[in-house]
DNA sequence: AAAATAGTGTCTCTAAGACAGTATATA
DNA sequence: TATATACTGTCTTAGAGACACTATTTT
């Protein structure tokens, strides 16, 4: 294959086009102790190795973008991550974004059940990567993000939030099986709402496709409670009814 | 400003980083005749130049993506649409999607009125640009198309079919000041079904934000009928309740 | 008058939300 | 026993859809 990478003919003598550095930067939310968090990483380069920011890295030669985005899962936080449902947010090509250059980043949203199972040593261990209530992030409260990662980050969240409401997207958030309480607290930490069990539990079933029942029931909390039926996830990418915010 | 390229020290010894070419792409999707319909050009340089594809601009030094979707759609289509909704649909980088080598795309979703009144001349005039079909383009009725276009395409499709649902992305598609029955005319034609106009009146009234009432009624067709009354487009971006399809 | 389009009234059905009540576990 | 969680029943209300009816225009 060809990697000519000079201006295509008839647009060469009047327009001035150069190339970019492509880069992909993750925001990863996951569910932990009843709270929505996010992963930011330490950049081991560049100019803000001291701050946190999004794990990101530059899109190699004949590497898709998927890749990248698992690869710097991999490489800056440690985190292989099988089971992440990841999808492209937007993609932010200002061009004074990055003070080295210009450099496109396409931004990925990851979800995940939590991952405290997979990891052990590696960077969330040394501190080098480490997860950040997305609470305070939105509230001023976190630390302030390398790059323009303070503009991604409220677009990944709002684009979670949203897609919690007409997509299957929760189940994301929840390893298999589940209980439709551990779904519902995912719902509740996502949206930082408290919602109704017996309501959310009718609209979960009647949604079409949405959860499957499986055999067996899941083992009471410390405090006790009855045991919850389990659940895995159904066929269905959107929801119908949708699960709409309070 | 730095416009250092080469790949960031800590990464160079180890991994191979490369530039892309980075473009636009704009699919611009408008209601002309009742019909959902989509622009494609010529485009006039690279080794599709007599295929039907997308209007796509490689992307400038220190010019914004959103700069590089306009001026793709005015040096392609002779459309200067500054009423144009524009927005990102997603970036498409898969390494072998060019012959002449890595090229990013990053893809728009351009949303217009009817433009027939904003062109005189130009490619549409003169067969290097026009719109096609949307229904026939889906079901294989339409020309091939460039580059990996004909996936681009229905995620366009789809993204605005959706939005429509919960957001007020229709009133894109109708100059102001519009009349009910029009934007009716817009859910029928971008859905491809027929919809209750007493129903869809009422939907759109109580959907708070979604369109104001103004002054005046517009004059009835050709074929008589009483007049209707005019309206603008309200400050809600997202509708509540949605306006769900059949 | 007939046909066409705009707009209102009303009925039925589904689903959302509030909340009382039942079931099964732990301490 | 008290407490916690899971699950079911029921009532009220909002909204979607079907469709009859009224209003105002053109031919």
């Amino acid at each position: 294959m060809s990697r000519d990478r000079s201006p295509a003919p008839g647009t060469a003598a009047t327009a001035p086009v150069s190339t970019c550095a492509v880069a992909v930067d993750v925001a990863l939310l996951t569910v932990r102790e009843g709270r929505l968090q996010l992963l930011l990483v330490h950049p081991d380069a560049g100019p803000y190795t001291s701050q946190w920011a999004l794990p990101g890295r530059r899109v190699r030669d004949d590497e898709s973008l998927d890749d990248t985005a698992h690869r710097a899962l991999r490489e800056l936080a440690g985190l292989r991550a099988p089971d992440a449902r990841l999808e492209q947010l937007r993609t932010y090509g200002d061009p004074s974004r990055d003070p080295r250059g210009r450099v496109v980043s396409v931004a990925y949203l990851a979800l995940t059940p939590t991952v405290e199972s997979v990891v052990d040593g590696g960077p969330l261990a040394d501190g080098r990567a480490a997860f950040f209530d997305v609470g305070a992030l939105a509230g001023g409260g976190g630390p302030p993000l390398a790059y323009d990662h303070d503009r991604i980050v409220p677009d990944a969240i709002e684009r979670a939030r949203s897609k919690l409401e007409y997509t299957a997207l929760a189940t994301a958030f929840v390893a298999e099986p589940f209980t439709l309480g551990e779904l519902r607290r995912v719902y509740e930490a996502v949206w930082g709402v408290d919602l109704d069990a017996a309501n959310f539990r009718r609209k979960v079933v009647s949604a079409r496709d949405f959860v499957v029942e499986v055999e067996g029931t899941a083992a009471p909390g410390p405090e006790g409670g009855r045991p919850a039926k389990r659940y895995r996830r159904g066929r269905a990418s959107r929801l119908h009814p949708a699960m709409l915010r309070p």
